[in-house]
RNA sequence: GCUGAAGUGGUGGAAUGGCAGACACCGGGGACUUAAAAUCCCCUGCCCCAAAAGGGCGUGCGGGUUCGAGUCCCGCCUUCAGCACCA
């Protein structure tokens, strides 16, 4: 045993991180011999900035789950990688003039010794990274698959447009409807862009759901995002002529739709802008549409707004009375057919709309007042006004309707979704190029597979042109190329590919990073595959999440992966906010660099706070101050070595505090409950101070099981006092439940509810034996003082109450 | 407006319908020290009482269920996050 020497994690942490990194003992194991386990964290975005106090969050909490599972025998892999494509490191190169390669190198650089200075577990030999050519064969490779398989067309979708700096902008990058750079005006303009059909996947990707345990909000979220209803198509006729097809949920209402609504940007109106009296007024309202972003369009709480088609109504195909036609820009083209019918007695934004133009509202389900509110109860209400339905319950007559619309030729069932397509293209230089080429005989005609991966080509100016094409426009050499297929002159496809592109399928390449000939054997896949845990944002639910669900599906579908879903279990952490309970951020000044923490307190310490300073999956204020608390409780623990008594094994009166220690700790890693974990073997060391000295095992013990959190400090002990092979390579300890059983237990004596004693009793005592080991007890004739009790209850090991 | 989450001491937070405030932070007191820091030990929800003993009040608000409610039900209020008025 060496001399006892002070806690200095810098040297201890720097100690061991070269240790791992040498012996390459946390990388997970070739062979296929042990049960798996693939914990996965979302890959970070490598910022300037660098690392935050959020990452850690996440990182540690799966290190934690990591770290255990190798105790407990299984073959781990956890990875780490760099989702390096993306729009801040091409506005930095753009400011700089730097290649974005050169920023991403650095910045990945950075990410990578912040990371290994915090002491994760990661398998570094399998870093991947997005940009990487080597990666993105891949990701062009699967785009490739979903052209083949008719899942990526071409589509006329609108851009944010800048019309001062003229170039295209991220959502992001529209702040209150202006440019965020100059403060310019910024309006749609719209531009043919790659789709992908997610849409074909709404039902899979909801049915998928049921196959795995992700946490109920995240499931929830995403298929209120993935919106299905079931409604019907119905058929009106214009006096035009035409036919208007219309989507409603509430086809029962039928006999109630006084109006119709269509969208601004609907066909019908361009078709029949000679017959619409004031079409002044009505291209007017669409060009001030056009102008607004869909989020300013769907806000709420804003004015209705429209204007009536005046020349044109439409026939309510039941009643054959004849109702106007409006439009409005709530009515988006993208969902439905563009058109709606508008039943304002039973939809609160029909009602409104009706109300404030005076349009008739007529009541066709009994039950409200219509006249002073949408009456919407769908459980309640009885069919009036309608006809045959008459009588009939909305749910009787929804079925009733369909069935007598689909026999009149003019409706019929329709399962409809919210979920729109993905736009699969950005005017951006840093992102992988889409490998399409448009020929002027061919069309569209993919790259052969063998060409992959389309490399980047480098340009002296990143900057978008100002007609909104990518910069890889202006690069005549590489757009003018010859036409795979009938090899005469033909153009690349300039835009790239988004950042959700190469995160949608990372997971895989960890499997297999280094495979030259396809993205992951099939033999390493089905060793891996599906991610046993995956840990992220609630942010990344509905986006991120999905999309890579999307894929993961797809390529299922194509035999290329041997699981109907990628990720087994989904769980979600708290973001961490500043000390004042604000959201983090340079313009708040309230961030807080990890380097800064770790320099002060160390590596183990910081671990250590981002797990116990509250509800995993919840949102927490960061306190200096709390991980200086951590930083204590390391220090005694460290100190423990000067309290070591001579004997071995566990203590009799220790006994029951360390099993304790072992159950809890276990339990509670598993339910990412880390802050009570971490109390329970706070409670153990202030019981060992107590106590004043501690066994090796009781000390074993508990380096093993805070190990996990603090992995630097329980090393750098377990080697110091020769206390066995190495934390990482011992077993996870077993809690002895015989020495959890105690003869007595301390409960409470409670009259009508209110504790007014305590008193000890036999452990095994039962309900049914309460009532007499109570009545005599001293304690309690004391407490009845001659009152007669009505009733006596006694919960086992926890109060006896008498109700008088 | 919709959806989701949440309101508990001075602070972060604990609590399968069963002793509210575990574990920490801050603060106070003591020991050690020439002294300070560090460390160790003790106290620390609020109110009444000189103190103790002993009461009383307490988990956003108002009701309810229950022997018993932070927890369950109904109705409100507030805060945070997300959002695509989805017919």
């Amino acid at each position: 045993m060496g001399m006892y020497k002070e806690y200095n994690p810098a040297a201890i942490e720097k100690k061991w991180q070269a240790h791992w990194d040498e012996t390459g003992c946390l990388n997970a194991e070739s062979s296929h011999a042990k049960p798996k386990f693939y914990p996965l964290i979302e890959f970070p975005y490598p910022s300037g900035q660098g690392l935050h106090v959020g990452h850690p969050r996440s990182n540690t909490a799966m290190d934690i789950i990591a770290r255990k599972r190798r105790m407990e025998g299984y073959n781990v892999l956890f990875p780490i990688g760099y989702d390096a494509f993306g729009l801040p490191t091409e506005n930095y190169a753009i400011k700089n003039k730097i290649h974005p390669a050169v920023v991403t190198k650095q910045n990945v650089d950075h990410f990578r010794q912040q990371l290994k200075r915090l002491g994760f577990s990661f398998d570094y030999s399998r870093e991947v990274n997005t940009t990487d050519p080597a990666y993105y064969k891949w990701t062009q490779w699967i785009f490739l698959k979903l052209w083949e398989k008719g899942l990526a067309y071409k589509s006329e979708m609108p851009i944010n447009w800048c019309t001062s700096c003229k170039v295209g902008l991220a959502n992001e990058e529209v702040v209150g409807g202006v440019c965020e750079r100059c403060g310019g005006e910024v309006i749609r303009k719209v531009k043919s862009q790659w789709m992908l059909k997610i849409t074909a996947y709404a039902q899979k990707l909801i049915d998928g759901l049921d196959e795995v345990n992700f946490i109920e909000k995240v499931s929830t979220q995403q298929r209120n995002w993935i919106g299905r209803s079931e409604g019907a198509e119905v058929d009106f006729t214009l006096t035009t002529g035409d036919k208007l097809r219309v989507y409603t949920t509430r086809p029962d209402t039928l006999f109630g739709a006084t109006y119709m609504v269509i969208s601004p940007e609907h066909p019908l109106v361009e078709k029949h802008k000679d017959k619409i009296a004031n079409y002044a007024e009505v291209a007017a309202y669409r060009e001030a549409a056009a102008r607004k972003s869909d989020f300013e369009r769907t806000e709420l709480n804003k004015d209705k707004t429209g204007v009536e088609l005046k020349g044109i109504r439409a026939t309510n195909p039941l009643t054959g009375t004849q109702i106007p036609v409006w439009i409005s820009d709530y009515v988006l083209m993208g969902y439905g057919t563009g058109a709606i019918m508008a039943v304002p007695a039973h939809d609160e934004r029909d009602w409104e709309f009706a109300k404030k133009f005076g349009l008739p509202i007529i009541e066709v389900v009994a039950g409200g007042n219509v006249q002073e509110a949408a009456y919407t109860d769908i459980q309640a209400g009885t069919m009036v006004n309608s006809g045959f339905l008459n009588g009939m319950s909305v749910r009787e007559a929804k079925k009733a309707i369909i069935d007598y619309l689909a026999e009149k030729g003019i409706g019929e069932r329709k399962v409809n979704f919210k979920l729109r397509d993905w736009v699969f293209s950005r005017q951006r230089y840093w992102g992988e190029p889409i490998p399409m080429v448009s020929c002027p005989c061919c069309g569209w005609v993919p790259l052969k597979e063998s060409d992959l991966p389309l490399k980047l080509p480098d340009v002296e100016n990143y900057e978008p042109t100002d007609d909104g094409e990518s910069p890889l426009a202006q690069m005549t050499d590489w757009v003018n190329t010859t036409c795979p297929k009938c090899g005469g002159p033909a153009k690349r496809e300039t835009d790239t590919m988004p950042q959700w592109a190469g995160s949608s399928w990372y997971f895989l390449r960890y499997i297999d990073p280094h495979n030259d000939n396809e993205f992951a054997s099939m033999d390493e896949l089905k060793y891996w595959l599906p991610v046993d845990w995956y840990n992220g944002g609630m942010e990344h639910t509905t986006l991120h999440l999905l999309y890579s669900r999307f894929w993961h599906r797809f390529l299922y579908d194509i035999g290329a992966v041997p699981t109907k879903e990628p990720y087994l279990k989904r769980t979600s952490h708290g973001m961490i906010l500043g000390s004042n309970g604000e959201k983090m951020s340079k313009s708040r000044g309230n961030v807080v660099n990890p380097d800064e923490v770790v320099d002060e307190l160390g590596a183990d310490a910081f671990r250590l706070y981002e797990m116990f300073m509250g509800a995993f999956d919840q949102a927490i204020p960061w306190q200096t101050d709390g991980a200086r608390g951590c930083r204590r409780f390391l220090d005694r623990v460290w100190k423990l070595q000067t309290m070591l008594a001579d004997a071995d094994g566990i203590s009799k009166d220790m006994a029951y505090d360390v099993n304790q220690a072992i159950k809890k700790v276990s339990e509670d890693y598993e339910q990412m409950k880390f802050n009570t974990a971490i109390a329970q073997m706070m409670t153990l060391v202030n019981r060992m101070y107590q106590k004043g000295s501690v066994t090796r095992t009781e000390l074993a013990v508990l380096l093993q099981l805070l190990n996990p959190v603090a992995p630097h400090i329980t090393e750098e002990m377990n080697q110091a006092l020769s206390l066995g092979e190495e934390l990482v390579r011992r077993p996870w300890p077993v809690c002895d439940e015989k020495a959890l059983v105690r003869d007595e237990v301390e409960v409470a004596l409670q009259i009508n509810g209110k504790v007014r004693g305590r008193v000890m009793v036999p452990s095994d005592l039962t309900r049914e034996n309460a009532e007499e080991y109570f009545k005599g007890s001293e304690e309690v004739k004391k407490l009845l003082d001659g009152k007669q009790p009505k009733k006596l209850i006694y919960v086992p090991g926890r109060l006896f109450n008498i109700v008088v």
